[in-house]
Parts: structure tokens; C-alpha cells; sequence
DNA sequence: TTTTAAATAATAATTATTCTTGCATTATTT
DNA sequence: AAATAATGCAAGAATAATTATTATTTAAAA
């Protein structure tokens, strides 16, 4: 059995061509793409395909944990397959994102800040990336 | 000379009576103000703003580092008179939002990430606060 | 295979934010 | 102080991402 259908079948979802399609687009790590970016991509196999279904598909996985989503960009949510907790970078310039790493940050693993449960936490650092940088 | 005035003209901010009052409004620290919350305060002194006014002044003022934006809560804008740098808590239950304050975090004062140049940084945190947690 | 609950396509609705335009106000120069 | 130039403002239209609605289709359990 495919691996896309083995976690769909293991976190209760039922299987459909579409969220299968919207599965493999996503497993291309280090990507982080619109939900328009998804649609282009998955137009291609699935001419039919409304933008709402995928914004329905990628709601219900982002419920299951199978993917983060991140608005560093202020008007448009990104999606991540990665799900371990990691930072993000935005270029000013050039618009890429970046993922970071950041190792010793006390946030990083804690339950709580001042007494509130963290489930879910969230760094963006904005500027200019590296490449853009040697440009110049 | 009201500390307004001076900080605006410290700024080459033209005075305006619009732009006092969002100032006045913003003074009130350790809160997080959306463009609409400000506009049906200003509203109160100033019947005839346009809530188009109230977003250019934000801008402006944003430019000038004068406040924060902040979009811990995805579709809407948050403004705050803290401009150093610290953190935010975003309660899903009440929708609260709070600052929080990470010392010993290795990006706070940093000036790259992964050889990226970093000019400002965001922190989010979501979770349920403690005020709702004693709740339960 | 039949049934039934859930998923999809198509489109309309929503909502925060930005843009446009004509007018009013303020600053600058004389 | 008057004239001129620059900027700010109100009002409403435009934009764009996302969500809601509804009729139709499909997946999977019986």
C-alpha cells in the first residue's frame, strides 16, 4: 500500500483522489506553498479541482497535524509538511522563506510562558537572505 | 510643547489632529489594537474619519518604528506602542492576546540567522492562557 | 450492489486592507 | 499677509484571500 494512503487510513481520513493529490504535492519537502500555489500545481492532474476543496483538504490536515501552517506573510498562509516545531525567515527582497533552525531557544521545548500552555508556537524573523545579500 | 507633538516632529511627522489622536489611542500601552478597534475609538472624538485615514496613519507610523504590527491572530492586524522587541501569546479560547517576555532567547539580540540579516522578529505563541485555564 | 454519510465543484459571500479621486488643509515662499 | 505648492483627508470603490452554501457525486460500510 502507498505511503500517502497508509497515513490518510491511519489518521481517519477518508481516501480521495484529490487528497491524495494534494498529499504527494505537499511530501516535496522544504517547500512552502499557497493554497493557490497547491491548486496550480494539483490543476494539472485534476483539471476540475476547485480552490475550495483545496482549502477544505489542507483545513482537515492541518486539523491532523500532517502539515504546519505559517503566515509570515502577512496576507497568505503557507503550507509546511514539516511538523516538527521549526522557525521561519522571510526575505524582504526576494520574498523566499526560509526554514531555521535555532537549537538552544528556551521556547523551543517548553509547556508554558507565564503560566499559559503553549500548543503551538511560532517564530518569524524578517529581513534579507543570504543570497540577497551577496548580490549587492 | 505635548510629548505627541514633540515625538511626531522628532519624527518629520506633519501634525495633523487625525494622527494626535491615534497617537493618544496607541499611549495606551499593553494593548494590542486592531485598525478597527482604533477607528471606533477615534470615531468618538472625530465623527467624520475615515477608517482609510486611521490605516494610512498606522502605516506611517509603522514606518517611522513608532509602533508594532503584530499578526498573531491570521486575518487581522494588531498594533502596539512596544517597539522593542518581545513576544505574544494569542489565547484560543478567549481570543486574548498578551505579551510575553523571553530573556535567554538566542535570536532576541542576534543580527543574522543562518547568514541571513535580520531587521525585525516575531514570536508567537498559542495556547489556552491562565486566566481560561483556572477556568476549567 | 445498495445505501448513506461525506466530499467535491461551482459560485456567492465575507472581510481586512488598499487604492482612487476630488477637496481641504497646512506649509512654504514671496 | 497672500500666493503657491505639497500633503492629508473622506468617501467609496476595488482587491484578494478565505469561507460559506448548495446541489451533485463519490467512497466505503452493510
Amino acid at each position: 500500500m502507498e505511503k500517502a494512503v497508509k497515513i490518510l487510513k491511519a489518521n481517519n481520513i477518508r481516501i480521495t483522489p484529490q487528497r491524495l493529490g494534494v498529499y504527494e504535492i505537499l511530501s516535496d519537502k522544504n517547500k512552502h506553498l499557497t493554497a493557490d500555489d497547491i491548486y496550480r500545481k494539483i490543476k494539472i492532474s485534476f483539471p476540475s479541482i476547485s480552490l475550495a476543496t483545496v482549502y477544505s483538504i489542507l483545513e482537515l490536515y492541518h486539523k491532523k497535524h500532517l502539515l504546519n501552517e505559517i503566515r509570515i506573510d502577512f496576507d497568505k498562509s503557507c503550507f509546511d509538511s514539516r511538523t516538527e516545531t521549526h522557525h521561519h525567515f522571510l526575505c524582504k527582497q526576494c520574498s523566499k522563506i526560509y526554514d531555521i533552525n535555532l537549537q538552544p531557544c528556551p521556547a523551543l521545548n517548553a509547556k508554558e510562558v507565564d503560566g499559559h500552555i503553549i500548543h503551538e508556537l511560532q517564530g518569524y524573523f524578517y529581513g534579507i537572505c543570504s543570497e540577497c545579500k551577496e548580490k549587492k
